[in-house]
Parts: C-alpha cells; structure tokens; sequence
DNA sequence: GTGAAAGCGCTAACAC
DNA sequence: GTGTTAGCGCTTTCAC
C-alpha cells in the first residue's frame, strides 16, 4: 500500500493550472468560479490534503498550540486540558502537550521542544520564572498562562480563577462556625492564594499552620500528616488542591482525626470524587474546563489587542465536611 | 526583542565551513575532531537550534508522536497518557494530543489533523473500526493500540491489560461470596470484557443484566440507575471502568441501596479516592501508565521487528465494597 | 573529510 | 485571474 500523498503539484497539473491558483483557491482566495470548481473537484478525488510540513517552512512557523501542564494526571488539569482542547478543536489546530511537573527545569525542556517545533502560541501553567521564559520570549512566542501566573511576567496574559475571593469566602465560612486555628495546605506556585490567606485571616495567621508540599500526591501526604502530628491543635484545614485534600483526608483519617468533628476540611477544586467522599467534602470550585478554553481563545487571537488577564469565579460548595469549632 | 533564529547557514559562515558539515557534526556523522569542536562552539554560542520545520519537510514526516483518547478527564486515560508521555520525554519527542469522546467521527478527524502534519506514528485508543483508521494505514501511519483494540485491526499491535483475567477474577470472587445475579456496568470498547464476563458467569449470565453507557458521566449515572431501578434483584455489580463506578456508587446511594449489604460492587481500575469513598471500593487495578509508556515504546521502534501485543496483569485489590449476598 | 547543490510542499511576490 | 518563480531550513547525494 502506502501510497504517496498527492502534493499540490499533482492538484495543479490534474486540473491544469499553477500551483499558486490552487494554493488560492484552497485558502480562500481569489479565482474565477469555474476554476474554482475544477480545483475544488480534482483536489477531492485525489482525497488532496495540503501538508502542515510544507505550509509551516515557508511562514516560518508551525502552527498548533503548546500545552504546558504540571501533571496530566491530577484531575484539575486534566479538566483544564480539556478545555484548551476543544477550543483548538473548534480551530482545527492541533495541541501539543507536555508536562513540567512543578519543576522549571523540566519546563525549560519542554519549552526547548516547543521552539524547534516552530510552535509560536502557547498556553501554559507556568513552574519558571521569567529566566526559564526568556528564550520563548525572544523568540517572540506568544504565551498566555491559566490557572496561575509566575513571577516576573508583567505582560503575559494570564487566566486565572479568583483564588483571592475563593479563599477568602472559604475563610470567611471556616470562621464563621468558630474556628480560629486555620491552617492552609498549600501546593507549588500557590503564593497568591496564601497571601490572600494570610490577609483573610489578618491577626488569626499563625505562620506555623501554613504548609506546602511539592506536586506529588507523596509529598502532598507527608505534608499533611507532618502537620497534623506537629499541631493537633488546629481544627480546620483549607488544602489547596484536590491532590492535597486527598492527602488530607487520608492522613486524618489515619490520625484518626473525625471529619468534620475534630478536624473541618475545606478543599480548593470540586472533583466528582468529593461528593463521594465520607463526609461528602465541602469544596471551593473552580472552573478548570472554562480556565482552559478561554485560555486557548486568547493565544489563538493573539493578533488582536489582548486583555491583561481574565479572573474567573470561584464558587464554595458546601458538602458535609465543616462543622463548628469542637469543644477541646 | 523578537530576534531571528540562527539557522544552519549563520552556523555555516560562523565557523567557516558548509552546511553540510554542520548538519553531519549535529546529528553524529563523521568529521574531523577539530572541525566538530568548531561547529560545536559556535553552535552553542550562537544558541542554534536546529528547526524541526526544516527537516520535517526534507525528510517528508514530522516526528513526534499523536496520542488519541477518548477523554483526558478520565483519570484512567489522564494515567495512561502520563505513561506516554514520560516515554516521548525521554525520547526528546512531542506529542500532540487529541480526544475523540469515544466517537468514530471524531477520531477520524483527529487522525486526519495528525495525517495533516505529517505525524508518522500514534498511540490510540480506538473507537472506530477499520474504514475510520483506513485513511491512516494508506499513507503508512505506524500505530498502536492502548488499553483496547478493535475490530478489524489484525495486524495493528495493541498493548492490554488482561481484561479478561480481571474479569474472571472479580466473578470468581463474587461468585465465592454466594452472589448469583451479578451485573455488568460497561462503557464503550468492553466488548472484549463483556465476553469474559459472559464466560466466566456461564450459565448464571442473565442478559438483561448487562448494560452500556456511554463515555459521559450522566450516560453512566443513567445506565447505573435505571439498572439498579429496573432489576432491583441484583445483588453485585462489575463496573467496567472508573466512571462507570463512580456512576454506579452515586445511584446506589440515591436509591437507598447500600453498599455492601444490599449491592456488592467492584470497579475496574484503582483511583485514588476509591480509597477515600465510603466504603472503600474493592476494584481490578490496572496498570495505566504501563500500558502508556509500553505503547509509546512499541511505537518508537517501530522499524524494528514489534511483538503483535503486549498483555499487562491486573489485580483485584480487595476493598470494603463487596459483602455476601444479602439474605433477602 | 568536506562543500556545492538539489529538492522536500508550500505560499507570496511579481509579471502578465 | 492566473502562471512562474524564489525560497523557507534542512538532509543527502555526489564530487572532490
């Protein structure tokens, strides 16, 4: 079998005109009907497809977009990717996808083969800062970062949920039924939301409660279990992820912590899981699908002025997770 | 900013010699070790990168490697794409992912994007039949099939988890805890399970007991439900996947049944929260990432000569979920 | 061991 | 409205 593909050439030569008419009619320019019609017909019957290869050598530039993620495997991102799917879907455009996992270096690479790809559009949850950025800057790729923004990157366009309400709705509620000892599980590149943290709380911050882990479900368990041993005094949690809430629930339970009587849970991102949960848990929301198409939309108008940034809602669920402040 | 990438020709001059010897030094050809030292130097100063655009196109296929999934917010195809992933990694290869939503048309559009640029080899899991893959095979596309293959596809080579030991495990299992109408809850693709299921019951298989969703979250939450309403003698489930289990222990809850006293279940593939639910599920683990990266592998050698399928165990990791049958 | 040159498929500039 | 042609960056003969 394996059949040469038809080339442009043979389009043009099979309906006996130039390349250059073809290549017209097939993008859409102009061309007398009937020419039109015969190119349109004989590119059909030889099932003609215009190859990327060549299209991308002669402008220079692959197209697609890049898809740069922590770690396809925690849900969020997953959700978020699909997102970013469809909307290249939608485009006709390809996605290229690679993972980081929390680590700029690996970012760096993944960057690298983005480059020599010729790939110029990307969307990215970003683990470097702006030195591991620089030479996709330089070479005038056109980034824009969802879920979270890196330092240094003034001008990167960013789409992000609104951690800063989230969290604080999230604190607001936990205070609410008398907790006092908040204690906030934090995963990589969480600075914004634990500043928003350290704000909601004001005088109630104590430095000690506030934890992270790096990006494996591991680490995430250690981090929690290290602190419940270190403060049995706290009486609520807020975990930054759905990784750390897993941990969290698992290492309470192995503490035998009761939920939500000794100990109320609070986690960032709603999974299907959590409902299945016992107790179901109490979660902020966040719209990872949504994060991740308009993300997608915007490096695919990249021509067009740009906005700064998109900041989408958050929204807490309340499930059975929270309870008021035990007696101790 | 937005310089121009040095190409072979600026490496050329600057080290005085032709392209073709920098080509030759680049990729371990032969050359005087002073004249490679050289070319080196001025490489590496001058930060080139070689472009994947130029050679793709001199060399008629892009490298890299397409992955086709149903769906990337599966947790289980989230596992088994980090699989691939980890293999092209270290590969220095791209990936370019597409999801299909368990649709023929759908997949057949994603391998014409593939076809389009120039990607010679792919890790599918597939949802349409041969004439969907027809187009691929003709222009020489090497694939490999994960986690299921399909009909029609003889020589394609596929890398399984032993469904069908997984499935006879399970039986065997809920069959030893004196359950005689046992369900299966299946999704898209199981055709290969639902025979095992069908052997393994023998003579106890009631068909109406076998039901299919479809890929979605509310597919599998109204298979599991209109089951459960339709044949309330049931008293174990097999639930051929995470969504489906997911699905099933959510309708479950919302029809009074509970697990283990009225309704045994087990889902097939261990996630993370299977753990966390209440109770925990018992499940047949499979080894997603395995069979990702084992997929990737077959498809990177492929000029070599490759196994016609490789089978990966699986284990039935016995939970809270499956009691004796209820006396009723 | 090295360089010159052809050519992969396409698009865009230019001539008609 | 259409054809001719140059050339994108690279690899690969083929001479030397």
């Amino acid at each position: 079998m394996n059949m040469r593909r038809a080339t442009i050439k043979d389009v043009a030569e099979a309906a006996g005109v130039g390349v250059a008419t073809v290549s017209r009619v097939l993008s859409g320019g102009s061309a007398s009907p009937e020419t039109r019609e015969r190119v349109l017909t004989v590119a059909a019957q030889l099932d003609y497809r215009p190859s990327a290869l060549g299209r991308n050598l002669r402008q220079q530039r692959a197209g697609g977009i890049g898809l740069l993620l922590p770690d396809v495997t925690d849900s969020f991102y997953g959700r978020l990717a699909d997102g970013v799917l469809s909307c290249a879907r939608a485009a006709g455009e390809p996605v290229i996808l690679g993972t980081t996992g929390d680590d700029a270096e690996r970012e760096a690479d993944q960057i690298g083969i983005l480059l020599e790809q010729g790939v110029e559009r990307v969307v990215a949850v970003p683990s470097g800062d702006a030195e591991v950025w620089a030479p996709a800057r330089r070479t005038g790729l056109t980034a824009v970062f969802a879920h979270r923004s890196a330092p240094g990157h003034g001008d990167v366009p960013a789409v992000l949920a609104d951690d800063r309400g989230g969290v604080r709705t999230a604190v607001d509620y936990l205070t609410g039924l008398g907790h006092r000892r908040i204690a906030y599980l934090g995963g990589p590149g969480q600075e914004q939301r634990v500043a928003a943290f350290r704000q909601a709380l004001g005088a109630l911050v104590d430095e000690e409660l506030v934890v992270f882990a790096r990006g494996s479900r591991d680490s995430a368990y250690a981090a929690a279990a290290g602190l419940f041993q270190r403060r049995p005094d706290l009486t609520a949690v807020l975990a930054g992820g759905n990784l750390l809430g897993e941990a969290a629930v698992l290492a309470a339970r192995e503490l035998d912590l009761r939920v939500p009587k000794d100990l109320s849970l609070i986690m960032f991102d709603d999974v299907p899981w959590a409902e299945l949960c016992a107790p179901p848990l109490t979660v902020v929301a966040q719209p990872a699908e949504d994060i991740g198409y308009r993300a997608a939309e915007l490096v695919l108008r990249a021509g067009g002025r740009r906005p700064r940034g998109v900041l989408l809602p958050t929204e807490l669920i309340v499930r059975g997770s929270c309870g008021p402040r035990r007696a101790s």
